[in-house]
DNA sequence: CGCCCACTTGAGGAATGTCAATCTCCGTGG
DNA sequence: CCACGGAGATTGACATTCCTCAAGTGGGCG
């Protein structure tokens, strides 16, 4: 009993490009399945293959990579509508390992069919190279972040986007979102040990610039904070669901 | 008088997929012109539109995004046959800027036939997916290093990937490589400053690990220098050349 | 010759990491 | 019902890494 397309409840964001009729009915074919995993599953792991692709339909995750030491890098946050497994679909193995922090629930595709999406349907494999592109340019601002960003500037940083990122979901309620990440999460996306990430939302508490506790993120002063992050305005553009 | 595809010199190189005739012949039709330029030549610029993708036919050069406050991120390393402009093609504007580090000659694209190549050549169309991915997983990389390993693991990296890019090419000679970037622009792409990149080269050299002087990159100790890095070994695949 | 740029080196200070202890919350087993 | 243990958050003290400032070197070029 899995969600049709074209009931599926990501589509009525309007954060996401209107499917066409043609594009909804190659979609609805092109769906496999639906995975259900539970808080703390490993649902790809780096270097490995995976015979399928997701797109996110409900819970939040992590995409990260491990070094030899023991040293874990969080690449991002998944968030619902985040599509999977595109690296290790094209490249062949996975770059990075994703493990769901929440409940999720997951859309499949099979990784053969992939192929067949290039052939026939060449304003889907539009989207895949915009949401390839996007994922980059996200990248290159974390990199940004980390590598040039000082600690409470980059603690702002992050704690703004994944607020702008829930709210373009509609998952944020005025100026509170749902955040259920743990402080070890943030200081391994920001490069920053646990205690210094710790003592710098702390810094943020105590400045009433914005809270972070109990699974919720509250921003309390906007201005101050994206004044902390050092952030361009940047416009925000609809963007394709797979 | 510019290159014909089927003479470019990058063809050649076995670090290249093979092209189809049919590929060829399309490639041929998409090249709009050539552009060369000098040293130091700002090629695309964050946050402008250009009508232009390239493929470097030779030359080396950087991407960075710069901050508010100056501070400057290379994202990464540009060599010859380096597809650029892929975001600013989809996306509508550059997400960083180019520059070239010595004089650079380019094969143009106009952003406009990019639809003309989704449509009718899936092929390419799933190459250019492939690159995207590809230079997603390197950022992945560079976030791992900038955020988890400290300055001579850092360091050691980067003359690493560097050297190994370069040899893939046919650039180096031996355990030789030419590197005509600045310390600084290394600092950049580490989020290191510049005098502590400064040392830690030196640091490197005084252990006769590797050498990085008038432009030129000498690996010593490939194993030590492996060490210090933290590096996994990968399997080197051939990549898609547009 | 003199200037500019890249590289080099030393010294002191700021930012961040590490270690360790404590606290609270929660679920589990006795 | 309570003791226990684990996970996450918090805080303090101290160690280390890395940054900034400053000065000096050497080569290339007008």
């Amino acid at each position: 009993m899995t969600v049709e397309c074209k009931n599926c409840p990501l589509r009525k964001k309007d954060c996401f490009l209107p499917f066409s009729q043609q594009e909804l009915a190659f979609t609805q074919g092109f769906k496999s399945g639906e995975l259900s995993v539970d808080a703390g599953t490993t649902i790809q792991i780096e270097g490995s293959e995976t015979p399928h692709l997701y797109t996110i339909l409900s819970g939040m995750g992590v995409r990260y990579k491990t070094l030899e030491n023991g040293r874990r890098q969080v690449i991002n946050f998944i968030l619902p509508g985040d599509f999977v497994g595109l690296q290790a679909g094209v490249m062949g193995e996975a770059a990075h390992s994703v493990e769901a922090t929440t409940p999720m629930v997951l859309c499949t595709f099979r990784r053969s069919d992939l192929w067949r999406l290039f052939q026939n349907h060449p304003g889907r494999a539009y989207d895949l190279v915009w949401l390839a592109a996007s994922e980059e340019a996200f990248l290159g601002q974390s990199l940004v972040t980390v590598g040039q960003r000082k600690g409470l500037e980059r603690v702002s940083w992050a704690l703004l986007k994944l607020f702008d990122r829930l709210s373009h979901l509609g998952l944020a309620n005025g100026n509170r979102a749902p955040l259920p990440y743990r402080q070890q999460d943030v200081a391994d996306a920001l490069g920053l040990s646990l205690v210094h990430t710790n003592k710098t939302l702390g810094v943020l508490r105590s400045r009433r610039v914005a809270k972070w506790s109990e699974g919720e993120l509250h921003i309390l002063d906007r201005e101050k904070l994206q004044g902390y992050a050092l952030i361009e305005e940047e416009d925000v553009v609809q963007r394709p669901l797979i």
